[in-house]
This record gives structure tokens, sequence and C-alpha cells, in this order.
DNA sequence: GATCGCACTGAGT
DNA sequence: ACTCAGTGCGATC
């Protein structure tokens, strides 16, 4: 099948199709965030009115690009790391009525047993379809048990994304069912969904040891990070931060399983599979999204 | 069990 | 911020 020209599901969230806009303006602020670009700057980069662009980017992110630039610098990481510095969550989850936390509270997910992974997906059937996402195109495949694959790509890049994907369980057997995927999308990119009544079903496929960080992924509430050494430590294994690394960077359902909050250990950004900038804009738009009151 | 490669870290610049 | 080397560890054959 030619995946060029599979179908991709529009308008899952009413900010999708800002991704592309936004993403040039974040590359933009991280490449000369020393020189403070300004709106007027970046507007014209990306070939929008400065008010335009303050707009759709607010709209996408929650908030402004000065905000937002504000948002991902090096102290603001440093503080999603502060263990001992909750308060802002604290405040936020007393007052909490909307938006909860999604990962540890409302993702319920299963391993697939260690025969299962070695087959390498023999015997499995893999649902995917692509959606327009606030990142980006969305890949998104499940299995009958449940989600168990996500991956981002650009537009023109849906075969690498799709390889990529397949690569991991080259037996399974592939459908494209946009229909099947689509509830997962919605559910997954609109915050306002993000709610305990029907958990989201992820399926984790992977080796032991990746399960056991993955766990520990989805155990970092919104808006914190861990270091790669933290999480080596939590599955008690503290020496084991880069196999850590390699582990986290191997997370097939990239987004649910919060890879992008896996942080060096001095705040740095470190790597992403799907693009430094996209780690960026999750980061950033979770801290618009999720921020009692966005500053 | 050998070999490979890594989304680490810390020190030095 | 960038490079560099020392690393431990898991994945793979």
């Amino acid at each position: 099948m030619n995946v060029q020209t599979a179908t991709l599901e529009r308008d899952i969230t009413p900010t999708g199709s800002d991704y592309e806009i936004v993403r040039q303006a974040i590359e933009m602020i991280s490449l000369d965030y020393r020189e403070q670009p300004s709106l007027e700057t970046l507007a014209e980069a990306v070939g929008e009115t400065p008010s335009s662009l303050q707009k759709l980017f607010t709209r996408w992110a929650g908030l402004t690009p000065k905000g937002f630039l504000q948002a991902v610098t090096l102290n603001h990481a440093r503080r999603l790391l502060d263990e001992g510095a909750p308060l802002l969550d604290a405040a936020f989850e007393l007052g909490m009525s909307g938006p909860g936390r999604l990962h540890d509270l409302f993702v319920t997910h299963e391993a697939m047993s260690p025969g299962d992974y070695k087959s390498r997906g023999r015997g499995l059937t893999i649902r995917y379809g692509y959606h327009l996402s606030p990142f980006g195109i969305a890949l998104v495949m499940a299995t009958d048990r449940g989600l168990c694959g996500l991956a981002f790509c650009d537009a023109g890049e849906e075969r690498e994304a799709f390889e990529d994907m397949a690569r991991r369980w080259p037996n399974a057997a592939y459908v494209e069912d946009v229909a099947a995927t689509l509830p997962y999308a919605s559910r997954i990119f609109d915050p306002s969904r993000w709610q305990a009544d029907q958990p989201l079903r992820v399926v984790l496929i992977g080796s032991d040891f990746q399960i056991r960080v993955w766990e520990a992924l989805l155990r970092i509430p919104i808006n914190r990070a861990r270091t790669y050494s933290a999480l080596a430590a939590e599955i008690g294994n503290p020496s084991a931060s880069r196999a850590v690394g390699a582990a986290v960077g191997a997370n097939p359902v990239s987004f649910v399983v919060p890879c992008h909050r896996a942080l060096g250990k001095s705040g740095a950004l470190t790597g992403y599979h799907w693009g430094l900038t996209r780690k960026r804009a999750m980061l950033g738009w979770e801290a618009g999204h999720f921020q009692p009151q966005a500053t």
C-alpha cells in the first residue's frame, strides 16, 4: 500500500493544523534563544503577521511565543526536575477540577509476555492510521488489546515513520484502519478528555528492562521531569543511566508514555527519537495547557 | 559470552 | 555550550 496517499484524518483537534507554523517558530526560538527573537522577527520568518502568529501560537501552546520561550529554557527544565519543589503541582492538583494527570492516573497498561515480544509480533494484527495532531502527523497503532504504538512525523515522512514502527514487530500483520485509530488520536490529544472514567488502554511490547523503564516514565506527572540517572535508580540499577536512555529512546508509544519528560542531569533535552523540536514542543505545550495560570 | 552501541555524566574548555 | 573520554549495561548474534 502506498503510505504516502494513506488517509490522513484531519481536524482531530482545533490546533492540529497550527503545528507546521508553530514548529518553524519553535525551531527558530531554539536556535536563536540567546537572541530572544522578537515576535516580529519570528512572524516574518514563518510568513505570518505578528498578530496572526501570536494568535495562532497561543491557540496552540496555551502560551504566547514569549511565554513559551521562557518555558523551554534550561532554568525551567531544571525546575521540572527539582524533586523537592512540587509546590506548583500541589497547588494545581488541589484546585484541580479540570484536566488531571494523564499518565499516572488515566493510563492502564499491560505488558506482552516475553514470548510474544520475542516472536516480534507474530500472530498480532496491528491497525494503524495517520492523524493530524498538535505535534505534527501522528501515526497511531493499536492491537485489539489497546494502543501499542504512537509515532510522529512531518508531512511527506509518513512512510519512514511507518517503517520505523513496523521494524519493531516485523512479523505482525498491518491493516490501515483510520476508523479504528481515530478514537485513540482524538482522546490522546484533547486534554479535556484526559479523565479517569475510561482509562486509555496501552499495550507495552518490549523487553523486561524496557517495560520497567517505560513504567517508570508513566509515573512522571505532567509538568515534571526525571533525569535518566534518576530513572535508573528508580528501577534499581542506579548506574544504568545509559541503558535507560536507550530504553527510553525505544519507547514505541511516545507522548502517552511520556519519554519527553526524561532529561539530562543538566536539564538539557539531550535527545528525542522524533526530533528535539518535537520534545521541546511537547514540554512547552504541556506547560501551557497545565499551568494553573499561564504567565 | 563476545561484541556493539548508546536519548549519560562530569570535567575541562 | 561544546567536546571528550570513561563508562555500565542491555541487546544481539
